[in-house]
DNA sequence: CAGTGGTCTAGACCACATG
DNA sequence: ATGTGGTCTAGACCACTGT
């Protein structure tokens, strides 16, 4: 379709493969041919075919191994995407205007529970940031971070009261990896009243832990506001 | 590294390129060299330069289009990734025994708030599917389900009492198109005594509405038992 | 050992978006 | 109009892994 119509391309050859997999035609488990004859079969080169196998199977329809080839999987390990978008972005696409709120901010020593966590030696200095997102006066979301003073040196002086830590960290560690969990858990005192909610209420939360080459940069529990949904497209 | 030690792979120039985004020597906004100079930089063809970068965009780092080049994203907006494993895997790879109990299931008019949800015709007939998920006889998952029968007529003949619903469907439409919603909700006295919880505790929820090429096929609503946690990686 | 996918090269044409 | 990425070809060598 792209192309100029009279040859194949790997998109084409990643509907049709997964229209005879829809169809039952290539049901769970069938080996398919190899890439040279399916190349053979589309006329196209090897080269095409490989890229549209690669990306079925990155997408999860199908598995692939050297010399045992290439099978149609028999549980569709489907994967769900989504972006995690910084809060002021999210917040204005939803027609709010974001304000931002620092609550408190504090050198420390880790807690047991954090050192743990973060695989920390005793009583390692983290600051401890709290602070508050709002959606036109909505509260948004309370956030409870630490941050690991010696992964990140600057961040004895950085100022919280006007830039949010997330924000602050995207600027001056801007490529981490990120471990996130989500669950679902109560409100307590603290949470409820930033929230603004009954205690006890049930609070869409998220903990975010990043890590920068293999060291524990922050640590962030994300405790979202009344009727908070977090929506996937796959 | 992979190959003869000798040629530039296309990982290795994805690792250099992240390196230098994260050392902060191509700092957000940056424009890239195009893909023909930095080919004759690490000396490689172009092809082994674009699948380079074309893999560093689709995990987010950098931002390409035609004409206007290549630059780092100054929003790392990055991507989470999880898999929807069945729920049978899920509860084995933990370590318990998967147990499956019907708890009921009914044809009846779609009620307006499903009608209106998955966009049906008024007084559409659903087939409500209720049941429930054990690991190791803990409770591990309430799953309240409804299954539209013009999408799926076979779903009349079904039998749930050993297969759940999720599975039936894996088999019966097993490609489909899936919107996902995360959020906490407050257990009912139904889902309580289900999950074994007090009532009004926090539980962990997914919304999930399938379609087939674009036709409403069920809409399920799950509710993880206590402690439940969705973790994952970057 | 042998078959399969994994990757690279060298070159080409094209689609698209910007100036 | 033109430069940039998007894709395809034809051929090659190699890495991995099942038998």
């Amino acid at each position: 379709m792209t192309q100029s119509s009279d040859t194949t391309s790997y998109k084409d050859i990643k509907q049709t493969v997964l229209r005879r997999i829809r169809s039952g035609d290539w049901p769970p488990d069938m080996l398919l041919p190899n890439e040279q004859e399916l190349a053979v079969t589309f006329s196209c080169t090897r080269t095409t075919v490989n890229r549209a196998l690669r990306e079925l199977a990155e997408e999860g329809f199908l598995e692939r191994r050297r010399k045992a080839g290439t099978r149609v999987l028999s549980a569709p390990q489907r994967q769900a995407r989504f972006s995690i978008p910084l809060i002021r972005d999210e917040i204005e696409a939803l027609g709010g205007t974001y304000r931002y709120a620092l609550v408190s901010s504090e050198a420390q020593p880790a807690p047991d529970w954090l050192a743990a966590r973060l695989a920390l030696s005793a009583g390692q200095q983290v600051q401890h940031v709290r602070c508050m997102h709002y959606s036109t006066n909505t509260p948004f979301q309370y956030e409870d971070r630490w941050i690991v003073i010696d992964s990140v040196p600057q961040v004895a002086q950085a100022d919280f009261s006007e830039i949010g830590p997330n924000d602050w960290l995207v600027q001056t560690v801007p490529f981490t990896n990120v471990e996130l969990t989500f669950l679902a858990s109560r409100a307590d005192a603290t949470v409820a009243g930033f929230l603004d909610l009954p205690e006890g209420e049930p609070v869409f939360t998220a903990e975010r832990i990043t890590w920068l080459q293999g060291q524990p940069v922050t640590f962030a529990k994300l405790y979202f506001g009344a009727g908070y949904r977090m929506t996937t497209q796959v």
